[in-house]
Order: structure tokens, then C-alpha cells, then sequence
DNA sequence: CATGAATGAGAATTCATTCAT
DNA sequence: TATGAATGAATTCTCATTCAT
């Protein structure tokens, strides 16, 4: 039933409305009334397709972090290398929070406010991303591009966390400089470290 | 005058009350009147003081991530490399939430809750930690240890977002493991990457 | 019209479903869209043989009480003294309300949580039936039966009190007893009071 | 510490001020903030005496019930038989809600359209007053006053009902008679019923 | 006749902050 | 200094009713 409510178009409408609010007022100013005038419907429209606010935020999530794993599956899908399939998770990464600025100011600073509750249900969304990093983690080590002493969990928090902690910096600047060129920089650093190592660009 | 109050008794009393109660409470649950309960002082007396509930959020930070800063750059004093100093910073980093988990839950869950405006203070507040990261980047590129293509923006945002992001895992796990313990891994990490290098361990 | 609509089968279909409905969620809980669904027609179709919810409520008043004052009427058409009479209404008010306890909770519960205005139109249907009680109690005292002193108004509110009092208390202790066995007893007290006069069964 | 704050005054101050307002607006339209303008305090002061919106009208029939059976007992006190202190019940029933107007419209009509939950602990309120006719009704039997034929529930439910309807009557008929006048017929009823009895007045 | 998606008004409650004592 | 009773602003969600199909 909730798959139908899903392909009405007001789903999404109301979607791409918080988004729009909650980037432009904050999370805690974005009242339902707000995301249902700019959304064009009635407040109580809002409920035939969200069980609550909490939902929209989740279902916003969700909608959003799907088309971040299916975007990157679709480039990583020609690669032959793992070097060369991280370097296309960090750039479609940083490409979408690029090419949509509202998307990036929600994902990347606004929703980090919600509650506990409304975190780990977030976290549960995000697993399918960090699902797409382990893989490419396993596939580097088993191939000989990556160390085979890598530990999963720790190159994992690594990777999501350089290149997350590299996006909110940029939105936290207000998106003064170019965070798309940025990941042949991050993805080097990923790959070989600070360290010095004769560095030649693994790309 | 802010000086005075804080060598009073009562200001550090409230900040550890702060601590305890949003770490078992959480955040939005971390009333003005549970504080001053756990502190053992009157409601209003809280704001003789601090301006108001922000000002608590940000004192709290600024102590603790003053003792953060303080402590990293007493461990890092007698190390030579700066691959010595950075595996100091992690250490102590990992080492200060383990011995208090109270305070782990805060920095990393509880304090992200906090609105744009508080955020960006805080922000400011981690700027002591991040130019100690920084002094640590340049001396590794000045003396040959890291590699001299560093962006040091980008190398600190990588060691920052790691070792954030491997601490809050830690505390999402309920710091089921030991944390501590993944310093020496995570700093390898830094410092090669996960690329195949004939990884020697670098310490 | 009205008359046109209550011959439709959809307009006791409706009612019953409220009956149900009312029943088994309380007054506040007995949503349009429920009893809708309970009776099997889309929400927009009560709307074509009510004019609103409380519409409904009158109607399925008027209606039930109809049926209670026919079959008093009934029962009590071949009985010969006001006495008689009396413990017939006695008893087939019980005697509807236990065999339909939907209907029981409906009336002695349910109906009665409505605001001021529906209560005093439904007051308004009761009339039909308090009249019924009238006529008893005239018929009573011109032959001799009861008192000559009877105030009509307070024999009236004593007799139709205490048949609801006691249906009432019923319902709130869930029906566990035989509300039809106490129809004598009852019939008794109206008839004789408290009072020591040595009392020998009326019936 | 709840008995404390029933000693402060706000507490009944807010109490008189929702028998007004819930008399003069309705039980539905008797919002907080109506309440609290009357009680001269500010909406937030209520919750400070009262758990919720509910508490606030248990509380309200606890006070006034209170006042029921500690004025009906004090009657009483004096009265040698079970007619007589029957009459005073009846006789102070009466009473009190005729020199209290508000209070009559407010347990008579408004308090009835609460819901169940609050209804069931309306009744447990109730029982202190049931109470007192039940031991009015077992003393009359006892010393030979009322018939010794006398089902105590049902006695119970006879005197109760037809006070109670008594008073809705006299409520919904605008109070334009006196109620208090109508005492002795009342009590004439209860103890000698409808019936002819070569009817002396009891008292 | 029948549908059911859309509407939009309306109210209880929390909690940071104040200020008289 | 310290207290804690009082303040009052601010927002989600429900559901009777409508009307285009």
C-alpha cells in the first residue's frame, strides 16, 4: 500500500519540499505547514503519504541515500579496479552533494540534528552505503591493489569518514570552493596515506 | 567577570552535572532543571553562570576540548617524527573517551544534535584541535615523512574525519570493543592508506 | 426525500455499522471514515443519506428508541392495569438492551459523551417514550392503582431514572449479569418504594 | 507532595475556574488557556498544580464529591432514622447544586461527555457517595424502617438514579423551578413508590 | 448514485528564562 | 549569592466534510 503512495507524485513532491525547507530554515524551523506550502498541498495531505514528520525525514533519507548507492553502483559497474571503483565513490559522492546544494546542507548538517531514535533509523539507511564501501574494500584486498593486513571495519570508517567529514567542511564554508574537485586529492590520500611513499598518482 | 565565575566551585560543578545528564538523557531531554538537580543547585542559580543553555553547551566543550588539545600536545612534547606525534594524537584521542564514556557520548552523539548556530560555535572551539592536526601535517612534509603533495586541508580532514568517525562508531556500538586498541590500525591507516605498498609497519 | 433515503437499504446499513462501530471504539474513536468502511460504501456516500456525523447519531437514536417504544407499546397492548404495564416496560427495556449489547453501550455509554446540543435533540427523541411512561402512570392513578398524590413529572423521573440507572450500571460492570432477571425487583421498588408496608409482591 | 500543592491556593483557584468555564463554554470548548485566564495565572502555572487536562477535571469531581459526602454525612449525623437521613440526602443533594448553578451544569451535563477512561474514574469517585446510601438503605432495613425484601444494589440504583435524573432534568430544563422544593416529593417516592398505599407522609 | 483524495481549522503541553524574596 | 514559582510562546496532527470524476 505504501509502495503505491510512493508513486503518487505528491511523495516526492513533499520530499523535494523539505529539502528545500529544511535546508533554507534549519531543521528545528522546518514546520510541517512550511514544507506543505511549499510542497503546494494542505498540512493534512502531508499524512495521507507520512505517518508523522519523523517519517518524512526517514522517507527523505531514504529516497536520497538510495539514489546515492544506485548512482555509484552504476559508475563503479564499468571499472575493473578497486583503486579505480573508490575513485568513482568519491567523486559521484561529492558530484551529487555538488549538484544539488540543498541536499547537501540537509544530509551533511541539518539531519545531524534529529534525535537518537530518528539517528539510528538513519544509520540502518546508510548501511547500504557502507555495504557498497566494504565491498570494494574486499574486492582491493582480494585482487593485491589494497594491503591484505587492512582491518574492514577501520579502512570502512576511513573511507565514509574522510570523504563525509570533506563534504560537511565544504557546506560548513558555505560551498565556496568546488567540493567535485576535490576527489582525485581524497581519493589519493585514501589510497597511499600521508605517508611518503615514492607517491605516484594511483590513477 | 567570566574568569572569576569560572574558578568558582559551581561553574565546573555544572558543566560535569551538564555531561552526566545529557549523556544519560540525551540532548533534547537535557533540561535546564535536571542539570541543576544533578549539579545540586537551584534552576536559576545556573544562570549566575552562563548566559543561557547554549553557553553551558559551549563552555562544556571548550573545557573539554581544551583538555583534548592540552593533553595531546603534553603527549606529543617529547616525540621526534611527526609519524611519532601523529600516532600520540590518536592515542590520546581514542584514550581521553575511553576513560570517559560519559563524555564520549556527548562529544560524539549528544553535541551533534545541537543547532547550526551552536555548531558553528563549537566549530570554532575544535580550531585549537585542528591546528594542532595541522603543525603535525607540515612538520611530516617539511622533514620528508609525508608526502609533499599533501593538501593540508584535505590530510586534516582525513585524519579529523578517521578518527571522528571511528570513535562515534565506537560509541553507536555501544563501545561494545575496545577503542584504545584501534589506535596503532588507524594510524597505519593515515599514514599508508589502504593501497598495497609493501606496507611496512610505519612505527 | 429523507423518507425516500431511509427506505434505501444503505441508510440502516449505515446506522448498524455505526451501532457497531460506536460500540467497539467508544464515541471519540467512531470516526466517519470507520463506519464507512464498516458498512461497506466510501466516506463521501454517508454524506447522501446524512447531512453530517451527528446526523447519523440522531437518526440512529430515533430509530432504536422507535423500536423500543413500539415494542413497549406492544407488549403492553393486552394488559389490563397500570401495574402490569409497568413491569412490562420494565422488563422489555431490559430485555432489548440484553439482547443487543452493542446497542446497550451505545446508548447508556457512548451517546451520552456528545456535546449539549446533540444531547438535547436526542432528549428530544426520548420524549416518545417518557410520554409512554406518562400514560402508565395517569392510567395508574385514575383507577386507583397508584398514589393520587403522584407528581407525573418526579413519578416520571424516579421510574424512567432508575430503569436507566440500573441499565446503565450493567453495561459499566460488562454486562457480567442478567440485567433481564431484574425487572421484577425493579418493578417492585418503583411500585413500593423502600418503605416497610408490609410489603406483598405486586405482581 | 501532591498534598502540598493542593494546599496552595492556585490550586482550587484553578478548580472554581474550571467549573466556570466548563459551565459557561462547554466541556469541549473549555480549552486550557480559557482556564487559565479565568484563574488568573499563566497557561503554563496549571501544569505546575495538575498532571494534564484530565487531572485537572478528576481532581475538580474529587474536591466537590468530597463536599457531597462530607456535607450529606454532616446532615446526617443528627438524624435518628433511615427516612430522615435518606431525606437529608436527598434535601442536601439538592441543595448544594441549586446554590451552586455552575457546579450543576458542570456534573450534571459537561463531566458526562468525558470518555470512558475518564467516566471509570469519575465512578471510582463516585463510590464514596454510593457508599453513604448504601449504609443509609442497610440501616433502614436493619431496624425495620424498609422492607427487609430490599435488593441493595437495586434500592441503591432507584435512589440514586432518580436523584441524578432528578437533577439533569431540573439542568436541562434551564433550572428555571426549584429543585431544592422538591425534595420531600422525592423522598415520599423513594420510600413509598408509585403505588397506592393508603399513602401517609412519611416524614 | 458512488467514490475517496484533498482540505484546513484548532488546542494541549513543554521548558528556558526571569525576578521577587 | 541563591532560590524556585511563575511565565507564555510555539507547533504537530486529526478528521468531518467537499467535490471532481
Amino acid at each position: 500500500m505504501k509502495e503505491m503512495k510512493k508513486n503518487r507524485p505528491k511523495y516526492m513532491q513533499i520530499i523535494d519540499a523539505a529539502v528545500v525547507i529544511i535546508a533554507e530554515n534549519g531543521y528545528h524551523q522546518a514546520q510541517i505547514s512550511k514544507i506543505a506550502k511549499q510542497a503546494g498541498v494542505a498540512d493534512g495531505t502531508i499524512y495521507l503519504y507520512f505517518k508523522n514528520k519523523e517519517d518524512i525525514l526517514i522517507s527523505l533519507f531514504q529516497e536520497k541515500m538510495g539514489y546515492f548507492v544506485g548512482s555509484v553502483e552504476e559508475k563503479i559497474a564499468g571499472k575493473q579496479t578497486a583503486t579505480e571503483k573508490l575513485y568513482m565513490l568519491v567523486e559521484t559522492h561529492f558530484k551529487i552533494l555538488s549538484d544539488d546544494r540543498h541536499l547537501a546542507i540537509v544530509t551533511q548538517l541539518e539531519l545531524r540534528q534529529s534525535n537518537k531514535d530518528l539517528r539510528h533509523k538513519i544509520n540502518e539507511v546508510l548501511k547500504g552505503y557502507l555495504m557498497l564501501i566494504d565491498k570494494i574494500i574486499l574486492e582491493g584486498i582480494e585482487n593485491g591493489e589494497f594491503s591484505s593486513s587492512l582491518d574492514l571495519r577501520l579502512a570502512r570508517q576511513m573511507i565514509f569518514g574522510t570523504v563525509d567529514e570533506t563534504a560537511t567542511s565544504w557546506v560548513m564554508n558555505e560551498q565556496k570552493y568546488n567540493l567535485a574537485d576535490l576527489a582525485k586529492a581524497v581519493h589519493q590520500l585514501l589510497i597511499s596515506g600521508c605517508g611518503y611513499q615514492d607517491n605516484k598518482p594511483v590513477l
